[in-house]
RNA sequence: GGCGAGGUAGCUCAGUUGGUUAGAGCAUCGGAUUCAUAACCCGAAGGUCGGGAGUUCAAAUCUCCUCCUCGCUACCA
């Protein structure tokens, strides 16, 4: 729906990366894409708008990247800083400030913010036994304590998650908890720490959620949201222990820092004031300010942030929006001084080549890597991304679409339109644009609709339907395709140049309308069509007209827009792709660990254990566990039932007629309310896989193993 | 386990509040054309809208059941 006009500014935002390694395409596609489409409209519409981005650079997994690189917490900020920023910028995402979270700036920020909700008595204190590992003096995160994991038994289970079984996990579940700093197991330990109590929120969450937001927000968002919601929102500790961060500034506080999702979307608002910082002082640091702001103040950043006719959007990918829709908001809110966002349009997932996207599995096109590969192509990818973004579910990037929409749409109806109308005009008309005659009824028709497409795009771009927007301003140039299908001018050519040069006209303007319509999408290739039409910059309230180029008006220098790309280079992108997860993988291998021998026994003892040979009559999954099979056995001595945690291993149908080995003798164990008489043999490789133990040939039920 | 979002043509995706024959692009096939990067333009074919039941004059759309995918499930960035 169009905006209201009481709306004076616009702040948009796209989600800070985190400045612990490279970001790929999907990300991309998420928040950074459609924010820099929406920006860039709003500039042409002559808007007031800030665009603000900065990296995320403190909580766990930075330091924990660093011991990884073997190196400090600080360079790796550095690094990724830099190359995430050059990348965002190389690619077109129009910032008008790339801040960062380590800067003082955001820190007294932060600290002012926290300062504010504390000494309002928003934040709640509370003591809380955490593990403390005493030989390095410090409280451990929970990446820092690994153990061994309940669920699946994996030694080396860390405190967060256990990467064999994929469960998610808190550090008091490990079994034989140590500390990855000193190794030496960690002691529980009182600290405190300040809460957000998001609970008392919830009357007014609903009200402006559930209830005014409940036909412009995306389903994705609303659904997240009211789930969360009705779920029962909970205190939330907004401190951590940890000593990489922004230090909490209360007296008490010593070692403990803000927890880094309460000073990261702060981070937008230290790269507001930082902007207008540097406006004023005229140092450009952070900033590179893409529309003319006029004499400003250093506290104008403020009304960015806290008039109500400031319209504010945060563009984020589908894993962020609990942040961005409920305790940012609520941080917000609870400050009586701040503005809530108008919108959060967050994007779901894009899949890579049939799975999901990962930087640390190796499955993934980074940013630098595309650009390193295709540097005069930022477009293309832009393109590519847009036409598919996961607006409503996840979606697909693949090598072969990114060809075909280059190929197919980019060279082949926009590229080629352009292309024509030039190459003609250089034909007949010297490379200036010729006078147009009397419209015929074919004219008028395109006439027509090159009128409505600015109108049709800008509302799919207010909707934020980015891929509707892309679509239509192709069909431009579909349109223009056909306009010139359709009268022909190089058969008329021979006999009636009037009339030729009212169609190049026309298409000349239909030319120009797209190179100032594609400005937000195809920002590169704008720039490169005004060139060539030699068009002076204009707003989107100028397109629609067939009068942007007057007649006699000399073009520019003709070039193609696009080039063809060749089958061989899609196909050394994705052996690059499938090199590289290979590579991933095998670095990340870690060195089979091969169990360490238990004691000595002794005859005696083995023979005490009656292994036989069974076989399964029947099997069956056990309801409500994801581990255990039901399995029949015909024992020889008898028919007995066996539980076997084999489920994620194997079938309850491939295991029927099975022969197993298993141990007749164990004394039974209940589980799950199912009593177990024995328990079936099986080898277990390092990585957790079992395979059944099975004698080499067929042997009778009940056989013995000696 | 609970919750959220999806499952629509070979592929990638649209389908607003239930309403004619369910759409687009690509791929396929046919036609036309040569100004243009063998590009463009016209046309055809292609779907029991995950499966089942129900409500209704009418269901891709609403209700219930069921299967599959992805995400969230809170000191996790």
């Amino acid at each position: 729906m169009p905006d209201s006009p009481e709306i004076k500014r616009y702040t948009v935002t796209s989600a800070l990366p985190y400045a612990n390694g490279p970001k790929h395409i999907g990300h991309l596609a998420g928040a950074y894409i459609p924010a820099d489409v929406y920006v860039r409209f709003l500039r042409l519409l002559k808007k007031n708008v800030v665009f603000v981005c900065g990296s995320d650079e403190h909580g766990t997994a930075i330091p924990n990247q660093a011991l990884k690189e073997n190196t400090t917490a600080q360079q790796i900020i550095d690094k990724y800083h830099v190359l995430i920023r050059d990348c965002l910028y190389k690619l077109g995402i129009s910032f008008d400030v790339y801040h960062r979270t380590s800067e003082t700036l955001h820190h007294q920020t932060s600290q002012e913010f926290f300062l504010a909700l504390f000494n309002k008595g928003l934040l709640t204190e509370e003591t809380s036994e955490q593990y403390f590992d005493q030989e390095a003096n410090a409280f451990l995160a929970d990446r820092y304590i690994v153990g061994t994991c309940p669920r699946c038994g994996n030694p080396n289970a860390y405190g967060d998650q256990c990467e064999r079984c994929g469960s998610t996990l808190s550090p008091r579940e490990l079994i034989n908890p140590r500390s990855t700093l000193s190794g030496s197991p960690p002691v529980l330990r009182p600290t405190k720490h300040w809460f957000l109590p998001l609970q008392d929120y919830e009357p007014w969450l609903r009200e402006w959620i559930l209830k005014s937001h409940a036909d412009d927000w995306k389903t994705n968002v609303y659904g997240q949201c009211k789930s969360w919601i009705d779920a029962g929102l909970l205190p939330r500790a907004m401190t951590r222990d940890l000593d990489w961060g922004i230090k909490v500034p209360l007296p008490d506080a010593e070692g403990k820092v803000l927890y880094v999702w309460f000073d990261a979307p702060i981070g937008y608002i230290s790269a507001t004031r930082a902007l207008f910082q540097e406006l004023s002082d005229g140092k450009k640091k952070y900033s590179s300010p893409q529309s003319d702001f006029g004499k400003v103040k250093v506290d104008d950043w403020k009304k960015y942030w806290q008039d109500k006719d400031t319209k504010l959007v945060h563009f984020v990918g589908k894993d962020n929006i609990v942040f961005h829709c409920i305790i940012f908001p609520v941080m917000l809110h609870a400050s009586q001084q701040f503005i809530v966002p108008d919108n959060v349009p967050a994007n779901e997932f894009m899949n890579l080549e049939g799975d999901k996207m990962s930087t640390s599995r190796g499955w993934s096109i980074e940013m630098h890597e595309y650009i390193e590969d295709f540097p005069d192509k930022p477009d293309v990818l832009r393109y590519a991304l847009l036409t598919n973004l996961p607006e409503t579910k996840d979606s697909e990037f693949t090598w072969k679409d990114f060809q075909s929409k280059n190929n197919n749409e980019l060279v082949a109806i926009f590229g080629n339109f352009v292309n024509r109308a030039l190459v003609l005009t250089q034909n007949y008309f010297e490379n200036k644009v010729p006078p147009r005659g009397v419209l015929t009824p074919v004219d008028e028709k395109v006439v027509k609709e090159v009128k409505e497409f600015p109108g049709r795009i800008a509302a799919s771009i207010e909707a934020y339907r980015f891929r509707e927007a892309t679509a239509l301003m192709i069909d431009l140039a579909r349109t223009g395709n056909k306009y010139l299908a359709e009268t022909e001018p190089w058969k008329l050519a021979k006999t009636d140049m009037i009339r030729v040069g009212t169609i190049l006209n026309l298409a000349l303007q239909i030319s120009a309308n797209l190179a100032v319509l594609t400005e937000p999408f195809l920002p590169f290739t704008s720039r490169k069509l005004k060139s060539m039409l030699a068009l002076p910059d204009l707003g989107w309230n100028e397109t629609g007209s067939v009068d942007l180029l007057p007649a006699g008006h000399a073009l520019g220098h003709a070039s193609l827009l696009f080039e063809k790309i060749e089958d061989s280079v899609i196909e050394s992108q994705i052996k690059k792709l499938n090199i590289k997860k290979m590579e991933v993988e095998r670095a990340s291998q870690p060195p089979k660990a091969v169990k360490p021998l238990k004691p000595e026994v002794t005859i005696d003892d083995f023979s005490k254990l009656d292994i036989r040979i069974g076989k399964v009559i029947a099997a069956e999954k056990m309801e409500k566990s994801n581990k255990l099979l039901k399995l029949t056995i015909n024992s020889g001595l008898d028919t007995r039932i066996i539980l076997s945690g084999i489920a994620q291993h194997y079938t309850a149908e491939e295991m029927v007629g099975k022969q197993v080995t298993f141990i007749a003798n164990l004394a039974p164990r209940k589980m799950m309310g199912v009593e177990s008489q024995g328990m079936i043999l099986s080898a277990e490789d390092g990585d957790g896989k079992l395979k059944l133990l099975q004698p080499l040939g067929d042997v009778e039920p009940g056989s013995a193993v000696n």
